[in-house]
DNA sequence: TTCTGGCATATTGTATACCAGTCATGAACA
DNA sequence: TGTTCATGACTGGTATACAATATGCCAGAA
């Protein structure tokens, strides 16, 4: 088998890249085109979908996904739905054990412990990127939909793992205006929702949570880098330390 | 096009993970065989090799790989060289443009300061881990890595994107134990990697950075959490502000 | 009845054939 | 001489066929 020899050289191709270069046009902008996301794409989207939604630690069973019964079910062949689940396993989400099976990973409580400890990273990294960069409108923004968020009845389902929490971290990493703390995040926070179902909401941890939240806003607002950045990180701990101590129903 | 139901229930497998069990024999306990890493994994791991090898900085000219190709020149079929493709495509070193070809990535300047912002988050949580959970002998054989590197003649080497200073932050990841930490901050490191040869190497920032380095050290020796994390943070992005400041090459 | 060995089956890994766009080329024409 | 446009080679996307191997079943012997 002779390896190597790549094609570092460029084939002729002559203009760089036509597909990127933006009419200079007054045009308004139109969208680029019904491009059709491939097939891949499309199974890798659904896939996620099903994958997340399903409760999967409600059982220790094995959960066991079919490539071909999926490609059927899709109408598609195997191929894109391989490429799909191939992403899926880089992403953690599930695992492939050659000639046994595709399974759905569970994530255990040392896991889950370390991913809420690097979430606690990117978004402390971006609090502090908010104070320094971020304009009030949008600190603002997030005022707004905190207290929304509370003043209506979702208080009582304020626990750690719920979307409108889950939104809110969310909406902090966005600000940073940084891609790379973005998708890191969103990756976590993925794996966060799945988990959510399982949690036991406990009162205390929801006020407390609240609290922290107001707290983070207020520092942001204030410009208060360090404390910002050190109530961020606190919160998330916090939590990591809670499951640590509570969350026996992971492994 | 019926999507989903998907196979949640688990198909028999009653013995868990017979392959695992050890026979109380004694006999000579032989290894389990040298199971071959799929094509697809060697692919891989080749053009990974073969993408942060080449110096993809020093032209503008795109490079283009071509999967006909790189499969006859590994002597494979172009499916698992497509599989290595997808998931270096996932990790952000490669672009599928279809019908067009696959590029390799060249980052620019805001995204490699982005990418060095989230390293800085990451690492500078791996600074508060160790001081919290590392051994005396963790964080000596650090040191000892150092000043091996520093008293050697690799001192004039040492810029920021060098094997042995990026070597030095991946130690540091790994003190914290936390596999998802290393897992990402791996990823961002291996681009890092890609960059180097086009740094400019700046006494000052090399004298500097050994400075930075020490002091590192010194405190996660005396376990000084606070300010452990917040070198480890700052000189990773004074690393970020001299990029934003000088490496007027990328774009 | 219990255990062993071989075969049938199931499932992923890999190879190959086909398809649909894209782009360079060059002939035809103004 | 410059422009247009048809054509064909080329490329990644998809489908399908084939190969390798893990697992379960069953017949037959002890």
């Amino acid at each position: 088998m002779n390896t190597r020899d790549l094609t570092p050289r460029r084939p002729s191709l002559r203009g760089r890249a036509p597909a990127t270069v933006r009419a200079p046009l007054a045009q308004p902008a139109l969208e680029p085109i019904a491009t059709t996301p491939s097939f891949k794409h499309k199974a890798y989207t659904a896939l996620k979908n099903a994958i997340v939604q399903m409760d999967i630690y409600r059982s220790r069973d094995d959960i066991r996904l079919d490539e071909r019964k999926l490609a059927q079910d899709f109408g598609i062949s195997r191929t894109p739905v391989r490429e799909a689940m191939a992403q899926l396993e880089s992403e953690g989400f599930v695992r492939s054990v050659p000639r046994r099976g595709i399974y759905v990973v569970r994530k255990t409580k040392r896991e889950v412990i370390e991913m809420i400890t690097a979430w606690a990273a990117l978004e402390s990294m971006a609090a502090r990127l908010i104070t320094q960069n971020a304009t009030d409108e949008e600190i603002a923004g997030l005022r707004k939909m905190f207290t929304t968020f509370v003043d209506g009845r979702l208080r009582a389902h304020l626990d750690e793992y719920s979307d409108v929490n889950i939104e809110f971290h969310q909406s902090i990493i966005k600000l940073s205006h940084n891609a790379v703390l973005t998708d890191l995040a969103e990756n976590l926070f993925t794996h966060m929702r799945m988990i959510r179902r399982k949690t036991i909401v406990e009162k205390d941890r929801a006020d407390r949570s609240i609290r922290d939240h107001m707290n983070i806003i207020e520092a942001l607002e204030s410009r208060a880098t360090d404390r910002a950045e050190e109530l961020v990180r606190d919160h998330a701990l916090g939590l990591a330390a809670h499951v640590a101590e509570f969350a026996d129903y992971l492994d």
